[in-house]
DNA sequence: TTGACATAAGCAACTAAGTTGCTATTATAG
DNA sequence: CTATAATAGCAACTTAGTTGCTTATGTCAA
């Protein structure tokens, strides 16, 4: 699958299309709510197990973007920031050409001696619908 | 207490004096813990309670940076960044001067019509111990 | 095409963070 | 010192996420 050493199961198929279609990184429950309305009645055992795999795989990765939650998306998305209403909780991907982190990335390591491998930037406020 | 309409109890006392003496920021299960450790034996409730109290008077405020977690700092500690690292899930302050994200802010606000409050910037990997 | 077998899915039980309703306690103004 | 409003504690709950184990299924070789 996808040249990684996964299988084509019929729930992979279902949780990539899911992630597919977001256009928003989604949280494991909601993707096991979102397999349910698609008539696929998954364990959510499974879609951490999944998610887990597709990680390893880098089809997918971890964002980090609230409290008590992981959220994941789809690795081509590509690298962006977010925003998350603080009244709706919708997260709403950013793109900032103009911010070059990964400058401070390198910065990191030199002077604090870190090993850098991703970094998340969140803005916090409120939506257009919501403010 | 601190000009807000707060009491000075002796459970704040020290859990100010935990959060004063603290470098980074901390978990309320953490700060339960530390408070039982100088003698007090704190409910967790009563510290989830007196932190968003405390929050609300602006002493303290919420950083969201690792999964499933809520950390807090004081306040008076100002804007800062965070590394955390991902084997030991320490987490260090960082203070990035020569970047300006409040411009992008700005940016948000005039381009996606968003109210933004405040941002969080986390880089993550592997403390000088750990890696 | 089939069968073996490794991978994946499901289930149940568990841990841990955080919340809520209610009662008991305590800081503080008068 | 007392009244009372704020605070603390307790127990029960919700929800995210994990683990061990059994059952089911995708895939490869014969």
């Amino acid at each position: 699958m996808s040249g990684a050493d996964l299988r084509d199961t019929q729930t992979r198929q279902v949780l990539l299309g899911i992630l597919h279609e977001s256009t928003k990184p989604l949280a494991p429950p909601e993707i096991v709510d979102l397999c349910h309305k698609a008539g696929r009645n998954v364990n959510k055992t499974t879609i951490y197990r999944d998610l887990s795999a597709l990680e390893k795989a880098k089809i997918v990765h971890r964002v980090i973007v609230s409290d008590r939650k992981q959220y994941f998306e789809l690795t081509e998305r590509g690298h962006h920031h977010h925003f998350i209403c603080l009244e709706c909780n919708e997260v709403e991907d950013i793109l900032l050409d103009e911010i070059d982190l990964s400058r401070q990335e390198v910065l990191l390591a030199r002077d604090k001696g870190f090993s850098v491998f991703r970094h998340s930037l969140e803005f916090f406020g409120l939506c257009k619908v919501c403010k």
